[in-house]
DNA sequence: GTCTATGCAAAGCTTTTGCAGGAGA
DNA sequence: TCTCCTGCAAAAGCTTTGCATAGAC
C-alpha cells in the first residue's frame, strides 16, 4: 500500500533532476510506503525478491543521488550505520535503544538559542533523542 | 598548553572507572587541550611522534572505553566518520562545509516541542548544524 | 604476582571503484 | 545512436579480533 503512485513518484524524481528507472522508483516507493528509516542493506534485502538483478551497488548509487537532490535525507544516529528519510522536511528523530526503532518528532531547533553562530549561514539542522520508547518502557501506565 | 594538569585527568578518568595509561591519559589530554572535535585517525596521527609505538587499536579501544563511561561524546556528522568531544555538556555542535572546522554552540532541545515523545524516557540529545561559518562566509562585513 | 592494557598482524565488513553490457530517449 | 544506468567483480579503507608482550597496581 504506496502513499503515492507511481506516476505522482516519477514526476517527483523529475522535479529534482532525476531521471526515473524501475530501481530508482522501487526504493523511493519503499521509502515512503514504510517509513522506517532504512539502510542501505535493508532496502536491498527488502527489494532484491522482487528485483531479482538488484545489486547493492545500485542501491548505494541511488541513495547518493537521492541525498545530493535533496530527496532523502542521510540520518546519522548509530555509529558506522546510515538510514534514509523520505521525509525532507525539518523533524527529529528519536531511536529507542531497546527495540531499534527510529520515530519521527517534531521540534524547532532553528528557534533555539544560538548566538554563537551569528555570522554564520546555516543550512542543515539536524537533531536527534536516544533513550527508551513507550512500547519498551517498563514504567508504561 | 594543557586545560588539565595530568593529576586532574587521572582523577577525572578514575571517577568514571577508568584507569590510568599513557596512551590514555595523552590521548585525554589532547581533547582537552585541542577541541577539535578529532577522529580517531588525527588522534593517531597527533601522537605518534611522541608515543612512537601508539597503535590505532588502542586509540579505537581507548575512545570506546571513553564513549561507554561517559568521558567522551561520540559526534556523528559526517558518513563514515565518528569524531570525539571531551564536553559532555549538553550543546550542539556546527560544522562548516567549506573549511571543515566544528565548532560548538549552545541550545537546548529538551525546550523543544516534542510531544509525540510523551511516554518515552529520554537519554540523550544530539543537535548539529552544517553550513557556512563566519570566516568562510564572502558576506561577512 | 596478578590482572589489565597495548600493539602488531590478520581478518572482517562496509563502501567505493572500474568496467562491460543493457535500457531508455 | 548516444547517453546514462545497472550490477558484477575487485579494490579500498576503516574497524575489529586474536594473541603475545608489556605495563599498572
Amino acid at each position: 500500500m504506496s502513499k503515492m503512485t507511481v506516476p505522482e513518484i516519477k514526476k517527483h524524481l523529475a522535479n529534482h533532476n532525476i531521471r526515473a528507472s524501475l530501481p530508482r522508483v522501487k526504493i523511493y516507493d519503499y521509502l515512503v510506503t514504510y517509513e522506517s528509516h532504512p539502510t542501505v542493506d535493508e532496502i536491498y534485502n527488502a527489494l532484491v525478491d522482487e528485483l531479482v538483478t538488484l545489486s547493492k551497488t545500485t542501491v548505494y548509487n541511488t541513495m547518493d543521488l537521492f541525498a545530493e537532490n535533496d530527496v532523502v535525507i542521510e540520518l546519522l544516529i548509530e555509529k558506522n550505520e546510515i538510514r534514509y528519510d523520505a521525509d525532507i522536511m525539518h523533524h527529529g528523530h528519536f531511536k529507542c535503544i531497546k527495540c531499534g526503532d527510529v520515530f519521527d518528532f517534531d521540534y524547532n531547533l532553528s528557534n533555539a538559542d544560538h548566538d554563537a553562530l551569528n555570522g554564520c549561514e546555516l543550512k542543515e539542522y539536524h537533531a536527534y533523542i536516544k533513550g527508551v520508547c513507550e512500547n519498551c518502557n517498563p514504567k508504561k501506565h
